[in-house]
DNA sequence: CGTGATCTTGAGGGAATTCAATGTCGGTGG
DNA sequence: CCACCGACATTGAATTCCCTCAAGATCACG
């Protein structure tokens, strides 16, 4: 199947490149068909019947909400081997659209949860799908408590975490995106990765490319 | 964590658990042990094993995390009928305390693991509690990102969801509780109240309980 | 009644937002 | 090729909102 296209990042086992959910790669992959979908481009609207959950091949896909009076709330982001849009409600509680081309894995989410009744590994997965998610999100609110530069820096070390590329990470998403992420504004997030490079922790060759120059410094904003 | 003696075993035919989780409350409560926690005492601790997850019968508790410089999360609060201290991993990502004395229902994870192997509606319910969860953390994210008068208009309209005796609630936390899930001071929680009940909006017969006056106009400040 | 804990209120300061202007980059067409 | 354009990003100035610090007020309880 077109799965096994699936591009190969820096993992030197070439295993599936996000911890942790290795183990949800064969079964998963093999039940879905493959979808791109162009930057900027809407996967689902909030409220949509939730029949599909999504498994990233490449690209980055963002989960967001937007409230009444404009202001947008970022879920998260998404990389390759992340897996998002499931839901046990009937609905989609976010909207999700892809930030860069994307490549994804499709499933029916009825397939699954009949699989899941008849095997129970299955049934396993999708709560341990469902609990990673939890866990996530009970760190992003974390991240909401703290100073616009703790969460600045907190964002840049989760992000070079998870597209592992050395120091230098290649944001695909825009200060806009990062700030409704953050809960802050767009020019709030410039100003502090400028205040970070004054102090020589980071780099920015180009708005996108930031190069961690001064972990340590970083982490003691993680608190 | 302190040991518990249980006070009875088994729980009396035909409880009737809270909105929402009816369905869980058969199986689930009668696989625990029935223990008391004191008023201030905690439950757990962050990082210990999660070897439990627990069932409030009376009571109130809460969940919450510290972070190094001393500046504190409330993840959540549990009236009866609610379930917390589930997790996938094997530690419990935040601590949980008594808010007021509180009964509980004690149930060994690895009981329902190994029940919900064979049983595949237990399976399903050990998945549905994980999702609801991950619904609320969600609800509570979206709330961190709004102004301080809507934050505390968005948590009276939620207990008095949460605890239906009509339009006044009684709160079993303090202010600083209060403040320490909204993300904001006890000063702000308390100003924001005061401004509320100028505006007629609600009224404060004592600091703990509160009479929602004009829920149109809380529900405006919920965006 | 005191005493401590909890809550409210006030004044001042600081961090993030808002509004506005300028700067940068990538693409497109002259 | 480069000039222009629009989208995105940075920077500046003024303001707003919330926090900090501090002083009272209220409540529960011995």
């Amino acid at each position: 199947m077109l799965i096994q296209t699936a591009v190969r990042r820096g993992s030197p086992q070439g295993r599936l490149p996000i911890e942790g959910q290795d183990d949800l790669g064969g079964p998963i992959d093999c039940m879905g068909a493959l979808i791109s979908h162009r930057r900027k481009e809407e996967i689902y609207g909030e409220g949509e019947p939730a029949d599909y959950l999504y498994k990233v091949v490449s690209g980055t896909a963002r989960t967001s909400k937007v409230l009444a009076d404009g202001r947008r709330q970022i879920g998260g982001f998404y990389v390759a081997g992340d897996v998002f849009g499931l839901e046990t409600g009937e609905e989609h509680s976010f909207s999700a659209e892809a930030i860069s081309d994307c490549k994804l894995i499709v499933i029916k989410r009825s397939a699954l949860v009949a699989l899941a009744a008849r095997n129970h590994d299955m049934a396993r997965q999708l709560w341990a799908i469902t609990s990673m998610e939890l866990r996530r999100v009970e760190e992003h609110i974390l991240l909401l408590i703290k100073s616009a530069r703790e969460r600045v820096a907190t964002f840049l070390l989760e992000m070079a975490e998870r597209i592992p590329t050395g120091n230098a990470v290649e944001l695909p998403m825009s200060r806009q995106d990062i700030a409704d992420y953050l809960g802050l504004t767009m020019e709030t997030v410039s100003r502090n990765l400028t205040i970070l490079e004054n102090a020589a922790t980071i780099e920015l060759p180009s708005s996108r490319r930031i190069v961690l120059r001064n972990r340590s410094a970083l982490n003691r904003l993680n608190a």
